[in-house]
DNA sequence: GCCAACGTTGGC
DNA sequence: GCCAACGTTGGC
């Protein structure tokens, strides 16, 4: 099992929207990294819901529902999407400023890579996050 | 609203 | 194939 975070902007969709849809197509990625990831997605994989502009805190967890398919909205052109069911909202959201100020996590792609909008997390930067968020 | 970081585009 | 110009993202 993997583990994936992806940001989205509250006022363009927002995760209290996401759970009120139950499900989400993820398409319109149009970043060969981003996309890269939401390829190697499996179901089943657990992923950080992270808001990005406002909020700036991962407020959420969700689950790869299906996987990558050729993105409905440019089929032929070798995108992908990925749709994710909403599995649990975080007791405590854990932000940005918590996740810069921890030592242990200075090496995510959330602080690297700043732009990319689908990325990788490691198992150890997973459960250091569920723990501040006050999940076990 | 500004600006840094980064990806993409296009001229050579 | 290099690199400058430009556009977009996202934190501040």
């Amino acid at each position: 099992m993997a583990y994936w975070l992806i940001k989205s902007e509250p006022s363009n969709y927002s995760w209290q929207q996401f759970q009120k849809d139950g499900k989400t197509s993820w398409d319109g990625v149009r970043n060969y990294a981003a996309r890269n990831h939401l390829q190697a997605m499996k179901k089943g994989d657990q992923v950080f819901f992270y808001h990005s502009n406002e909020g700036l805190e991962i407020v959420g967890i969700a689950e790869v529902l299906k996987e990558s398919y050729p993105d409905p909205t440019l089929p032929d052109k070798g995108w992908v999407a990925v749709d994710f069911k909403p599995k649990k909202t975080l007791k405590r959201p854990v932000t940005l400023k918590e996740i810069k100020e921890d030592e242990s996590l200075s090496d995510m792609a959330l602080l690297r890579l700043s732009r990319l909008s689908v990325q990788p997390v490691k198992e150890k930067e997973w459960k250091m996050i569920l723990k501040k968020a006050g999940e076990k």
